[in-house]
DNA sequence: AATTCTAACTAACAAGCGTTAGTTTTGTTA
DNA sequence: TAACAAAACTAACGCTTGTTAGTTAGAATT
C-alpha cells in the first residue's frame, strides 16, 4: 500500500491554504500546524516556502503551455480550436482548482528566475490564444470584434472558473464543457 | 489652491501597493516610503492598517451595490439591464481599477464586521443580476442556457476587466463600453 | 548487532511586522 | 509675538516571520 510522499502533503496542504487566504497571509507555521508537525521539520523536505509556491504555479503553468501547443498544431477549425482550449481549462481546473488560486494571485510573489518564466509562459498563451481568434476571423468563423476584447472575454471567464468550481462543488464536467462551449462562442442571444 | 487630503493620499498610495503585491505583502513601512514620510506618521492620518484596507474595498462596493439597484429598479427590458450593469463596471473599473485589485483579492483579509458586509453585499449583487437574467429567459430575451453559467461568464469578465484596462492603458472608454456590450450579450458567432 | 538514513524534534537567530509613546517641527490664528 | 494645532519625527514595544543548527527516535540496511 504505498502513500503519497510527505513532501507531496506539503505541497498540497500549502495549495490549500494559499487558496483561502494567499501566499503571504500563510505562515510555515500554519503549513506545519495542518501537517502536525513543527514548522522546522518542513525542511527535511523542501527547501523553502519560495519552492512550494514555485512548485504549485509552475506545475499548472507547464500544463497550460504544453495543453495550447498541441491545441494550436492541430489541423482544425479556429472554432474547434477554441472549443479545445475551453475543455482544457475546464480539465486543469477540475484537476487543480487550489493551484489555480496561486497561479492567478500569488505569480508575483515569485522568486525572479521563476516570475519571468512565468510571465513568459503566460504572453505565450495569450499569443496563441491571439492567433487562434485571428484565423477564426480570417477565415470568418469568428466576428470581426476587436479581437483583444474576445480574447480577454473568453481567457477571463476560463481564468475565474476554479472559483465558481469551488463554490458550486464538484459539477458533471462534460455538462459543464457543453455549457461553457455554448455560451462562450454562440453567446447569450 | 486646495490639494487632497494626506489621507486620501495615503488612501490611494497604499491602493496602488495593494494592486501591486497584495494587502499583506505590504507593510505600513512601503507606504510610508512612498508617501516620503516614516510610519509612525501615518497614524497622525488613519487608525490602522485595517482601516486603509476597508476604506478601500467598502467605498467601490458600494458603489457597486448602489448601481446595480438603479438598475434592477428601473423599467427597461432585461436585456437592456445587462447593457447598463456591464457599463456600470466599466465605469467603476475605469474609475478605480486599482481599488478592484483590493477588492477581487484582498477581501479576506478585512476585519469580521467589515467580512461580513462585504460578503452580505456580494451575495446581494450576485442575486441581483441572477434576477435579470432570469426576468430574460422568462420573457425569451435571452436563451436558456444553465442561468448560473451565463452569470458566471458575464461577471467574471466584468470582475477581470481591471486588469485588462491597467494593461492595454487608457482605452477610450464609449468604445470599450461598445465592444464589450456585443461580445458579451452578442457572442462572438 | 552495528550502522546509516529518515524525519521528527527543541531552541534560537536576525529581520520585519503593526503600532504606541513621547517629542519636535511647522504653519496658522489670536 | 505668543499660543495652538497639525503633522512630522525618534525610539521602542512585543510579536511573528522564514530559516538554521544541533539533537533524537525509529526504521532500514549492512
Amino acid at each position: 500500500m504505498k502513500t503519497i510522499s510527505r513532501k507531496q502533503e506539503i505541497i498540497t496542504v500549502a495549495s490549500s491554504l494559499f487558496n483561502e487566504k494567499g501566499y503571504k497571509a500563510v505562515s510555515m507555521r500554519d503549513i506545519a500546524k495542518a501537517i502536525d508537525i513543527k514548522a522546522a521539520s518542513l525542511y527535511n523536505h523542501i527547501k523553502s516556502k519560495q519552492e512550494i509556491l514555485s512548485e504549485i504555479i509552475l506545475k499548472v503553468a507547464e500544463e497550460f503551455t504544453t495543453g495550447m501547443e498541441n491545441v494550436v498544431s492541430e489541423n482544425i477549425s479556429a472554432i474547434k480550436k477554441v472549443e479545445k482550449v475551453i475543455e482544457l481549462h475546464i480539465d486543469i481546473t477540475v484537476n487543480h482548482s487550489q493551484a489555480l488560486a496561486a497561479l492567478n494571485n500569488d505569480w508575483m510573489h515569485l522568486e525572479e528566475k521563476d516570475l519571468i518564466a512565468f510571465v513568459k509562459m503566460r504572453e505565450d498563451y495569450e499569443e496563441n490564444f491571439r492567433k487562434i481568434i485571428k484565423q477564426g476571423m480570417d477565415t470568418g468563423e469568428i466576428k470581426s470584434y476587436h479581437p483583444e476584447v474576445i480574447l480577454f472575454s473568453i481567457l477571463s471567464t476560463l481564468r475565474t472558473l476554479y472559483l465558481w468550481y469551488q463554490k458550486r462543488g464538484k459539477v458533471d464536467v462534460n455538462i459543464l464543457k457543453k455549457d461553457m462551449v455554448s455560451v462562450l462562442i454562440k453567446g447569450i442571444v
